[in-house]
RNA sequence: GCACCCGUAGCUCAAUUGGAUAGAGCAUCGGACUACGAAUCCGAAGGUUAGAGGUUCGACUCCUCUCGGGUGUACCA
């Protein structure tokens, strides 16, 4: 049972009671913050009040009158300007948990209304090596789709991979001109990824040095004059224009400084290529390689057959890589449609969009112009190719015939917000404006110097190598603990097993744990750390609790008969209790916006209750029998809370560690 | 220029969407292993929620302005 969904319903009777219109005031009831103010309260007498013109404690009062509560709570008490604070009742405690112990999904109540929702998370460039920039949507998406699946919706994975776009034509150009034919034959994904990385750092070199260098140094010129020009001004009287000026000032420095990273930048990324003979070779031999790939990605497009049977024979490979990393993510998807799968219906969607006079030309271009957004919304170019917002809309309406959703939920990073905002206003003026379309967006992951996790030659980290690190760093940390044991508990197998789990497990809890909308530092030390919310905690708690069936010699199927004998008496087990009792409110949470650290906090506050519980109320060592199956039935329904929370999340535990 | 996002304890982050005295972890200081896992636990200290106004019973949250930072912004995705 969701308890606060629960007493919004008993809330939602009472208020209807009290005035028809007063319906809506049921979700102002809530968890209470402090344990003083009971378990729950209510918050809508204060604002009821006002509407009705009566005062809030006499609101309050006869709420309290028309409630029907007796089953869950004790006798309501009325504080403050009018809050409701609700104490939920002893026997409504110990009979939900002992159903519990029963029931599979522990407690965990069906949504009354499920939705058929599509997810749209991961997406990644194949033949490009996925890196540090993939992890939130990956990880994020496939916990969401966890969390909403276990509510009881409907709910469609779907990776939309980009395997149409200019990086094929950036390995077909590779490999027709610089394959290493034993190193292709040999590893095929490797050489590819060699080959794009190679192309794309010669295609940036020949665009640095005749386009963006002397555009650079351009604007450092004229800024450096606006700098010049502003300090030559004249001391101003007016304290306001004084102000101002010196603003401009300001600014006018900070844009001249940022300039001139850029250069520094810019001329860094020649520098590779020029130190470097053979690359500087390379580039010398193909300077005309930004044309030559896309005339490459053309062809694909145009149906040239060579371009194609390289297209066809590259794709299995990529994706058989891709997938590699999806194992050990352990994430999976109902369906993979990449932009391949829409490039045929591009047409269809300018047309259509041309017929119902939503698309205009300006500059050449078919566009879409939103009300309020300057930018606009490019269906298809100059040249007559078609861009991601063509495919984008085209998957729209895919998904739409296909699947009917309720909801089309895209797990992306906030730098596409605009895109987005573009999308869904051109998809509701195309007709659909009936299903959620929804922009889950994540903020930046950065290194701890507070700028976006890069290597130190400032390309992107690869997830391979991260993955790698964080389980090397985790099996050090299990194998320095445990050697430091009297009698090491793990063979070298479980080791690896426990590094593996805990090294996954630390990213992944990592990034759910930060509110997604914000900028988070990666940190391997406080992503591993054995203090705190981090994955390595949880799964410290849960092998605690597990160790102490082992110790007692706890037979779990036996136990779970013997539900009928929990008990709540101290202090400790009823915070303990009432915690294992609001798992679906977590989830519902999580649900509500997308928030996956909604469910990570919760898990933490049930370890933390479980510990003040284990310091407090002996286990194994109870007074007597009944108290001592009673406790074990709480640490059974703890560890299974928190392999469950975590198991939604994306996480393993581990018996020991 | 315009648009969007952000600014919370020394550091890294929360705050159930407008609720009561803003919470965790790290770092600092002080406690707890011959009772179940001390990789742990308990306690102390640490805040004008960037600043100024406003809205109201009540504001980190909503509105206006200022300061500071980030991102995006016509044919890449």
């Amino acid at each position: 049972m969701n308890i606060l969904a629960e007493l919004r319903s008993r809330f939602r009777k009472a208020l209807t009671t009290l005035d028809p219109s007063a319906a809506e005031f049921a979700e102002m009831v809530l968890p209470s913050q402090d344990a003083k103010f009971g378990d729950y309260q209510a918050n809508c007498a204060m604002p009821l009040g006002k509407r009705l013109g009566n005062p809030p404690r006499e609101i309050a009062k006869r709420l309290v009158e028309l409630l029907n509560l007796g089953d869950l709570c004790d006798p309501p008490e009325i504080a403050g300007p009018g809050f409701i604070n609700l104490r939920l009742n002893n026997d409504f405690l110990v009979s939900q948990l002992q159903a519990m112990v029963a029931n599979d999904s522990l407690g965990v109540a069906p949504v009354s209304e499920p939705k058929t929702i599509v997810l749209d998370y991961s997406a990644p460039n194949v033949a490009k090596p996925m890196h540090v920039g993939h992890i939130r949507s990956t990880v994020i998406g496939a916990a969401l789709y966890r969390v909403l699946t276990a509510l009881g919706h409907r709910v469609i994975s779907d990776n939309h991979i980009g395997d149409w776009g200019t990086q094929f034509g950036m390995i077909i150009y590779g490999y027709k001109h610089l394959v290493d034919e034993p190193a292709f034959a040999k590893e095929p994904v490797a050489e590819l990824s060699r080959l794009y990385r190679m192309v794309n750092q010669l295609v940036e070199y020949h665009d640095i040095k005749e386009n963006k260098l002397p555009a650079v140094e351009k604007r450092i010129i004229d800024a450096a004059h606006q700098v010049e020009h502003l300090h030559d001004a004249t001391e101003l009287e007016d304290p306001k224009a004084r102000k101002a000026h010196n603003r401009q000032l300001q600014q006018a420095e900070n844009q001249l400084a940022q300039t001139r990273e850029m250069l520094d930048d810019l001329r860094r990324k020649l520098a590779a290529v020029d130190d470097d003979a053979h690359l500087s070779a390379l580039a010398a031999e193909h300077v005309d390689i930004g044309t030559a790939v896309l005339a490459e990605t053309a062809a694909l497009h145009a149906g040239d057959a060579e371009n194609r049977s390289l297209w066809e024979q590259f794709l299995p490979a990529c994706l058989a890589s891709m997938d590699a990393i999806y194992q050990r993510l352990n994430v999976t998807f109902d369906n993979t449609l990449g932009e391949s799968f829409y490039h045929d219906r591009l047409a269809g969607v300018v047309d259509d969009l041309d017929q119902r006079g939503l698309a205009t030309d300006s500059e050449g271009a078919r566009c879409v112009f939103i009300e309020g957004i300057d930018a606009p919304f490019i269906v298809q170019k100059q040249d007559g190719a078609f861009l991601y917002a063509t495919t984008d809309l085209a998957t729209i309406q895919y998904r739409v015939n296909e699947w009917t959703p309720d909801a089309i939920v895209y797990v992306v990073d906030h730098r596409q917000s605009l895109h987005f905002e573009q999308l869904f206003a051109t998809a509701r003026l195309w007709g659909y404006d009936q299903i959620g379309l929804e922009h889950v967006s994540f903020g930046t992951v950065l290194g701890e110097d507070g700028k976006p996790y890069k290597t130190r030659s400032g390309t992107a980290v690869g997830l391979e190598g991260l993955l790698d690190e964080a389980i090397e760093r985790a099996l050090a940390i299990v194998s320095a603990n445990d050697d430091a044991r009297d009698e090491p508990l793990l063979s070298s197998e479980e080791r690896k097993q426990v590094g593996e789990r805990v090294g996954i497990g630390a990213i992944k809890y990592a990034d759910l744990a930060h509110n997604r909308t914000s900028d988070y530092v990666f940190s391997y030390d406080k992503m591993l750390a054995m203090q705190g919310n981090t994955a390595a905690y949880m799964q410290y708690s849960y092998a605690r609790v597990r160790s102490i069936f082992a110790k007692g010699n706890v037979d779990l199927d036996q136990l779970r008969q013997h539900a009928s004998q929990l008990q709540i008496n101290e202090p400790a087990e009823r915070a303990l209790g009432l915690a294992l009792l609001q798992l679906s409110e977590a989830l519902e949470r999580v649900a509500g916006d997308y928030r996956p650290n909604h469910l990570t906090a919760y898990l933490f506050d049930v370890a933390s209750k479980y510990s003040a519980f284990f310091e407090n109320c002996p286990v194994l060592k109870a007074e007597n029998d009944n108290l001592r199956t009673s406790r074990l039935l709480l640490c059974d329904l703890t560890a299974r809370t928190i392999a469950y929370g975590l198991e939604l999340l994306g996480i393993q535990v581990v018996e020991r560690m």
